[in-house]
DNA sequence: GCCAACGTTGGC
DNA sequence: GCCAACGTTGGC
């Protein structure tokens, strides 16, 4: 099983708002970044371990687990014009945007913000710190799982 | 609100 | 194919 950290900014959809949501569960919308599309359609497996990623809010961090229950399938918010995540280049012959569905799993005892992040040695080589990065679906190595998970308190 | 770092678009 | 302009992300 692989872990991957995905961004969303919690004023869009907060892990709060997963918790809460219909069966736990909320498809992964509006990814329209072809790296990350690309991940998400080829490499993100049901059972995956996901670090739920607040950005752009007072404390960045991870707050939560969830996990991979639909692995990717086209993302047919692209095809309605009334929709925020409109894309008139995808087709739904051919779709060019995709999402997964995560589900909640577990508060983490400890907020892992991107400051400890940052302090941290052994994650000096993590996708996420490094500069300019700006893909809100990262993979996560086993080993930098590991110390977030640590960190986390899990 | 500022700004660095990208990604995308479109003229040529 | 180049590259300037523009838009977006996201930390601070």
């Amino acid at each position: 099983m692989a872990y991957w950290l995905m961004k969303s900014e919690p004023t869009t959809y907060s892990f709060a708002d997963l918790k809460a949501a219909k069966n736990q569960t909320t498809s992964w919308e509006g990814v329209r970044n072809y790296q990350a599309r690309t991940m998400l359609r080829d490499r993100v497996k049901n059972g995956d371990t996901v670090f739920f990623y607040h950005s752009s809010c007072d404390e960045p961090g991870v707050v939560g687990l969830a996990r991979v229950v639909r692995e990717g399938y086209p993302d047919h918010t692209a095809f309605d014009p009334g929709q925020r995540y409109y894309d008139p280049k995808s087709d739904p012959d051919k779709p060019r945007w995709f999402m997964v569905d995560v589900k909640y799993e577990r508060e983490v005892p400890r907020l892992v913000s991107l400051a400890m992040m940052r302090d941290e040695p052994r994650l000096a080589d993590f996708a996420l710190l490094r500069r300019g990065n700006r893909l809100s679906v990262l993979p996560v190595s086993d080993q930098h799982a590991a110390v977030i998970l640590e960190l986390a308190g899990v």
